[in-house]
Formats: C-alpha cells, structure tokens, sequence
DNA sequence: TTGCGTGCAAAGGTTTTGCATGGCA
DNA sequence: TGCCATGCAAAACCTTTGCACGCAA
C-alpha cells in the first residue's frame, strides 16, 4: 500500500506544514505550487503531485474533488471529527458543518450497511440557504 | 442560466432516452460514445459532452465525480427518493443504498442548516464491508 | 555509496473550443 | 431563411511518467 521506506525532505516538510497551518481549507496542486513560488522557494508540480499522493497514502490528508475545482483538492483534515463538507451547486460556495446529528450516520451506516463512511473526503451536494431564496 | 431556445434533434433524444432506459447506473462521455458507436449511430464526443451538459442545466442528468473513474459520471436519477451512492476507496465498488433513516438526514439539513442537499448527487466515500475484512 | 527525491519535459487522458457544414423550425 | 446542432480537429487543462541529476541517510 505504502512504499517501503522514505526521505524527510525540506519540501515535504513545509508542504505539510503548510496544509497544517491552513487545516480544514481545501488546495489545488495548481495552487500550492503558486503558493510556494510566492513564497520565494519555487517547487515542480509534479513533485507536488507526488509528495501529496504520498501524504494521502500515509493518510494525512484527504483527496477530493470539487464540483467547483478543476481537477484534486488536497486538505489537512480538521481537528473536530464531526466537521462535514457542503458544496452548493449553485454559486460554489464551500459551507462547513459542525453537526452532531451527522455523527449518527457515520454509526448507521457501519451498523446497518456494513460501510465505514469516511466523511472527511465525502461532500454533500445541494443548495445554500442564500441561494435557495 | 440556460440557454433561449433549443432544438429537439435526434441526438439529444436518443441520448435521453438511453439515459432514462438506465435509470440509476453512471456512464462517462467515453462510454456513450462508444455504446451510440456500437449501435450503428456514431456520434462525436463533443456533441455528447454538449447534450449532456444541456441535460444537466435543464436538470434532467446528474453530473459527479466518482474517484473510480477517470473524468466526469453522467447519470438519470432513479425514480426512488431513498436512493443513495457508496463509494469504495479501496476497491472501487459502487453500492447503491435504500435507506429510510438517510432520508431523514436530508430535512435535518434543511431544517437546521438551511441546505438543500440533493442526494443524487452526493457520493459517499468509505470502505466497504468486504474490504473491512 | 545507495537509493529515494526532484525538476524538466514529454506523454496521456479528459474536456472545451473554433469553424465550417448540416438540420430543425 | 435564420439559428442552433453537429463533426472534426485543435487547443486547453490536469495529471502521470521517464530520465538524469541532486540530496538524505
């Protein structure tokens, strides 16, 4: 599942570092790239792709798409368990829930379908209340 | 939001048709074309892309991502409301859910959170109960 | 020194767009 | 006839891969 063994290097460092710091927000590779060229210290996209590929494996970090974003978002998972993703397909917005009822479904669906629901990569698609009026 | 006016043409019905003829199962562009291939009437992928987009502005076809396909799904929602999509992380199968208790889940948000959710085109991301094993 | 990490460029796959032609109303 | 739909090809976009070089252990 996992390679066999690993370098800690600078880039990987401050990639994680960085999700970390923003943990909860959601990043394109397109964007961290742009992130760390700002930054002054410039990284290949594609060895972006492949130290988030890796964070993913080690299970730092979810992997997602967006209705919103082209192509992967990559996200250090918030600290809260119960922090739930809501995506409006009407104008985009990205709405963050903090729900303890949402927490029993998790239950449910282990208990009664036998799927262990990782909510961290799930989206739940729909309307906004803004965009509903 | 949508276009003026449109025309009714042979492609776009066919194309409807086959959708609501598989009611529940997602299909990519690729696989359209290749079924509308094999059965005797090509038709150019661009053109599908173009029906489908039409379909799902109109509303009628649901557009998500599934992390087992490459690209866009494209699929004409079954007619049952309790029906729900599990995803396996690790082995890629598609389980299709009909859950009462999930259903409840839907007014909740809209109640307490004042979201819309269309369940239809929400994927829930998990492991499933064979890859548990 | 060994072997993984990195950057660059190229390749691969999916989706979108431009333009000329064909079809519906 | 006026417009939209279609097909083809090219472009655009994101992601992956190959290869040579650099760096960590």
């Amino acid at each position: 599942m996992s390679r066999k063994t690993s370098y800690h290097t600078k880039h990987k460092a401050e990639l994680l570092t960085y999700l970390q710091s923003t943990s909860g927000c959601h990043h394109t590779a397109a964007q961290i790239r742009d992130y760390f060229l700002a930054s002054g210290s410039p990284v290949g996209i594609a060895t972006i792709y492949r130290i988030l590929d890796s964070l993913v494996q080690e299970g730092l970090v979810h992997k997602y798409t967006l209705e919103s974003c082209a192509g992967f978002c990559y996200e250090y998972p918030d600290n809260r368990e119960n922090h739930f993703h809501c995506e409006c397909i009407r104008c985009g917005a990205l709405i963050r829930l903090n729900c303890e009822e949402l927490l029993g479904i998790q239950k449910h669906l282990q208990k009664d379908h036998r799927f262990m629901w990782d909510s961290g990569k799930t989206v739940f698609y729909g309307i906004c209340g803004d965009c509903q009026k």
